[in-house]
DNA sequence: AGCATCTGAATGAACGTTCACTCATCCACA
DNA sequence: TGTGGATGAGTGAACGTTCATTCAGATGCT
């Protein structure tokens, strides 16, 4: 509960979640046992069980603490000056910077995407969060430009292969990456 | 090995390698022990092992079936006389419809490439397959239209949205589907 | 009779979870 | 300022369950 313990480099709650990603990302939810994951963390197995109930639990927090800090590494640094083209591109960019280099986090959010986690946690995390990817697709002009789509679709053609190809761990150089991005924007706006 | 037993009803492995996907997609990994993919099955627990010497190789099979199923269900029918966008088109909305009607099988690619087995298995699938969905994206005038990127960044932007779509079940009506999968060609495509 | 297939109880390892316990930190009262 | 009880995070061995895999025997073709 002190203020100094949430930012020292003793919160045990975040090596876990950490640690977590860690080892699904390298092995699958097979090989993130929560023995494996509390000795990954440096900490004993009862300790999980401290912060959270269940592996269910833990997986959970591991999985909406990524998927906020994919949202505002994606929204970070965009100018709401510029035309919804050239901010979309930018949000593109980032999002896969950001994955490319927290490449544990980009392989945990396709594992747990894909699997039957995803529906409830989709639920969750709607119910909770003020989703800035979701603020950034709503703003008028934005929304004027995008194809009468449900956000779900707008989502798989346009931001999900950046993720999926972070995950992979797909090298794009700035032609590619260029092109990457500029396709998608293609793939969701009006012609 | 007898030539009927590939076709008739008592195809146990086959049976086998259906309930895999089945409750992979239903439960995931976690639920998909081999004991409840057998009792699936209508088979002992025994019987999965005389066909497949481990959980990893029944696994393996089930997910080169299903990509070659899919590569086949979204090549059929395609007119070589068509233009590159149309035969895209076409084939996006093939692909699609079958893991619309088989989601089973999307949900359990999906799992499959998002997990760690998925390394593995693309060099054991590029290695034997000949793939027709690569085949298609070879012949000369589609390779003049698409834009020169790596194969797995054209895949990510214009055919997986229609695998991870079908995996979430999301439904497209016509308009919907002709503006998804005219949009993926237009990410792939030279502007 | 011979042989491959099929069976399901048996096996030991590994799983998620629990719990009796330790110990540093805190606060009330002197 | 010094003492003592309360607190709760942290621990790791132990629990019952479930896992992937095995194998000795049953079954059914040829």
């Amino acid at each position: 509960m002190s203020p100094a313990a949430a930012t020292t480099d003793t919160d045990r709650a975040a090596a876990v979640r950490s640690a977590l990603r860690a080892l699904v990302a390298e092995r699958g939810f097979h090989g993130a046992s929560m023995s494996a994951v509390a000795e990954r963390a440096g900490v004993a197995t009862g300790t999980a069980y401290v912060h959270y109930a269940s592996k269910d639990e833990l997986v959970l927090a591991a999985y909406l603490e990524s998927k906020r800090a994919l949202g505002e590494a994606a929204v970070a640094g965009i100018d709401a000056g510029d035309t919804p083209e050239r901010r979309f591109t930018e949000l593109w960019r980032s999002a896969f910077a950001y994955l490319r280099s927290h490449r544990d986090e980009a392989r945990f959010l396709v594992q747990v995407d894909g699997s039957p986690y995803a529906d409830p946690f989709h639920r969750e995390a709607t119910e909770i969060e003020d989703d800035p990817l979701l603020a950034a697709a709503e703003t008028p002009d934005m929304a004027a430009m995008l194809l009468p789509l449900q956000p779900e679709v707008l989502y798989e053609l346009g931001l999900a292969p950046a993720v999926h190809l972070a995950a992979r761990g797909t090298k794009l150089d700035e032609g590619a990456l260029a092109m990457a991005a500029t396709g998608c924007w293609r793939a969701i706006s009006r012609p």
